[in-house]
DNA sequence: ATGGCCAATATGATTGGA
């Protein structure tokens, strides 16, 4: 089964490409993030086309997720849970299976945080330890679980082209970073570095200075796995290819595929 | 050497992204 996440900055205005790379990569499973439009607003007939069931959890101009899955959805649900004032799309779990298969997946939109100093970075932490408290309820199910979208964390200096000019930044900051990592402590098993440590891999590069020409990207688009799940790990992917299309997102598709 | 973008909005300036 191959399960992918991608940011894709509009699902308007990247309905074309993102139909193209369904066609291409034949996910079984897409979480969307940044959909920015409303669930009624969703272009979802000709994402239903290709095959796919659609969950969607949206909201005006800003935010949304949503899951596309070949494979029946059993349970949807919305919203992290621990703060019910929080009115952010940014957060959708589903349970998807196929016969003996099942597979609880949640495709995650964490907040960027900037400017650090600011309610956007404490509402950035406070998101994490609310993820960090639902993986932990969700990790003591001991089933496979896959959590996959856009982190808005760069986990280490090797995911990033210019350490140094991202050092003050919401997504690289210590504090950052340990969250992210404490989120792992709780056994979760983040998949491209399950199978390399190399430097220079990315899934983000800015539309602006020139980011994607100077491939001057970052590392922040994660798949994160249960052991039940990571044990059935045969492959992960970046489709890096993406980036170069007609109107790209600034973030590309990561995907794993699971013996499931 | 430096800076360069993009999307949505009762839209032409502002907000948010990263």
């Amino acid at each position: 089964m191959r399960v992918a996440t991608w940011n894709v900055n509009s699902i308007k205005q990247r309905l074309d490409g993102v139909l193209a790379w369904l066609k291409e990569r034949e996910p079984d499973v897409a979480c969307l993030q940044e959909t920015k439009c409303t669930d009624a607003a969703f272009p979802r007939e000709a994402i239903e086309e290709l095959g796919y069931n659609v969950a969607v959890h949206g909201q005006k101009a800003f935010n949304g997720v949503a899951v596309l899955s070949k494979l029946r959805l059993d349970e949807v649900t919305p919203r992290l849970p621990g703060d019910d004032e929080d009115d952010h799309a940014r957060f959708l779990e589903v349970v998807v299976s196929s016969g003996s298969r099942a597979l609880r997946i949640a495709s995650i939109y964490l907040p960027n945080g900037n400017p650090p100093g600011t309610d956007k970075y404490s509402y950035k932490l406070r998101w994490m330890d609310r993820l960090h408290h639902y993986a932990d309820t969700r990790m003591r199910l001991e089933e496979p679980l896959v959590l996959a979208g856009d982190y808005n964390v760069i986990p280490a200096p090797a995911d990033v082209y210019d350490p140094a000019a991202w050092a003050g930044d919401a997504l690289f900051l210590p504090h950052t970073r340990a969250k992210f990592g404490a989120l792992l402590h709780l056994g979760l098993i983040e998949a491209v570095r399950a199978t390399t440590d190399a430097e220079g891999i990315y899934t983000f590069w800015d539309y602006q200075a020139g980011a994607w020409q100077k491939n001057a990207g970052i590392r922040i688009d994660h798949v994160l796995l249960s052991p039940q799940a990571a044990d059935r790990l045969i492959a992960v992917g970046i489709d890096k290819h993406v980036r170069g299309w007609e109107k790209p997102s600034d973030h590309v598709p990561v995907w794993i595929e699971l013996e499931l």
